[in-house]
DNA sequence: GGCAGTTACTTTATGCTTTGATCATCGTGG
DNA sequence: CCACGATGATCAAAGCATAAAGTAACTGCC
């Protein structure tokens, strides 16, 4: 072994136990993943509120309850949304105030509200829907049927890897 | 042709017209991406304002800053973190308070207003994203290297998609 | 010079979001 | 029966975000 392999040894070694590994690769796939969702969300905010005059959480307030017929429990709205209790409150007091759900306290547990879809909100939820669809459609026309296959497949094992992460923290 | 085939033809146009493409297969593509960036912001969050108390804007501003020696032009900013100006007022009005950045009007342009990291400003967004390499190392640790380079050309290939779309409706 | 149009930022109004505190209700063990 | 811990929702305070309107400053054109 010449001297300039073992520099070059010490060097690196030295390197690693100084300056921890600065996960620069992970760093910018997380950044290049924020962008495309905050241009897709950015674009489905814009084009929710131009043409219906909308917002983005009480649309997905209104997927939720799409297929729940019978109405869901404002906890589960909560964990599927993955928002806060306290946030939904007013949302869902907004959406009741424009006739789009229905709110009523369940007869077996007078602490739990249970929310459903009014016909009026049902109806409209349906029109958003197409819509967002086709907007969706164009943002993704650029990716051919097998990227998209590619690209779902990665981001399930993504989903796993973070779900995996935090059940260590935990 | 068989009066089937006239029929399933006949049937396959009628549905074209009357139901478009449901691009279900681009939503759900849609919803993984956003459950996935939802953990991981949120996961960020929690760890800065656990560990730091500070919030995601804040690092984020601070982050732009990071690499401008010599301070940036608010509306540059603006651009580059993809949030309106008006946002920005109170944010570094906040970041000045705290003695992150300084904030000084041009001298050849009395409308420009320049942020800047303070040396304690520096520091501690040095301090705090060595952390978030951290956070986001553990966090994509399921995916192997191969993965994520195959990810990031995917992601690639979408951010042209939406870019392109976008241009489309302007 | 002086007006017109543009640009940079701030202000205002509204709404989303979170955390932490509080209140009401429920189920249970004494 | 009832105190007590757990649970579901609401409230309060703070911060983030936007669009739209407003203010001030610059630029270009006559």
């Amino acid at each position: 072994m010449a001297d300039t392999d073992i520099e070059d040894w010490l060097d690196s070694e030295t390197k690693a136990a100084e300056a921890p590994a600065d996960h620069g690769d992970e760093t910018r796939l997380w950044l290049r993943l924020l962008t495309c969702t905050t241009l897709i969300e950015a674009e489905i905010r814009r084009q929710l509120r131009e043409e219906f005059d909308f917002t983005l959480p009480r649309f997905d307030l209104l997927a939720q309850l799409e297929r729940a017929e019978d109405g869901m429990v404002l906890g589960e709205v909560s964990r599927r949304m993955m928002v806060s209790a306290g946030n939904l409150t007013a949302l869902v007091e907004r959406l009741v105030e424009s006739g789009h759900i229905s709110r009523t306290t369940s007869p077996t547990d007078r602490r739990v509200q249970i929310v459903a879809l009014t016909a009026f909100g049902r109806k409209e939820f349906r029109k958003m829907a197409d819509r967002h669809g086709d907007w969706i459609g164009a943002l993704f026309q650029g990716l051919s049927s097998r990227d998209r296959e590619v690209l779902m497949k990665e981001l399930s094992k993504l989903k796993g890897s973070i779900r995996g992460a935090l059940a260590d923290n935990a």
